[in-house]
DNA sequence: CAATAGATCATCT
DNA sequence: GATGATCTATTGC
């Protein structure tokens, strides 16, 4: 929370995300287990995985917990910081800069992110999280949104207050 | 402003 | 063969 999300000339502030526990979290890919679509989740902290969803949607997550547990990060929501115009040429009709990349299919066109990037280091490469600009913001949580099971755990974190958290 | 429909396909049963 | 960690346009008040 709070990281800088870099690919390219493109920079934005990770300010919405989403927790998911793994194998005791029936809400998440991994929960049964290993498949080949989550390997990356198993393998070691810090990968991008990219997935398609609804047939139209990317989502990027960023793989955490150790190789064998495959707990990992949905990055919900950016603010952007640079390479706006780029960002709005691949968005489309956006009015508003806060509306480019607040929601996990929003933010992985405006950024540029596809399923090639699935299972890259975002320590090292293209595509990579870095240290926040600034601190002192308020995290708020809440419960996850647009899932069936356990509806109520409180995974989502967000920055309070902040314009590009989504609805 | 709220509710709804439609687009569209990889993955797993 | 059903489903889903979504978005947008459109309809109806």
């Amino acid at each position: 929370m709070g990281k800088t999300l870099v690919h390219g000339a493109a920079s934005a502030r990770i300010v919405e995300t989403e927790a998911y526990l793994g194998l005791r979290d029936r809400a998440a890919h991994a929960w049964r287990g290993l498949t080949p679509r989550t390997k990356i989740l198993f393998g070691p902290p810090g990968h991008a995985y990219v997935y398609l969803i609804y047939g139209m949607y990317e989502c990027l997550n960023i793989s955490a917990e150790g190789e064998g547990s495959p707990g990992c990060v949905l990055i919900r929501a950016l603010e952007p910081l640079t390479g706006l115009a780029t960002m709005r040429r691949r968005r489309g009709a956006v009015k508003r800069d806060q509306d480019l990349a607040n929601g996990p299919g929003k933010l992985t066109i405006a950024m540029g992110i596809t399923r090639k990037h699935n299972g890259v280091d975002v320590t090292r490469g293209s595509l990579t999280v870095n240290e926040a600009a600034g601190e002192g913001f308020e995290v708020g949580v809440s419960p996850r949104i647009g899932i069936r099971h356990n509806v109520d755990w409180p995974l989502r974190f967000f920055v309070a207050g902040n314009d590009c958290v989504s609805g």
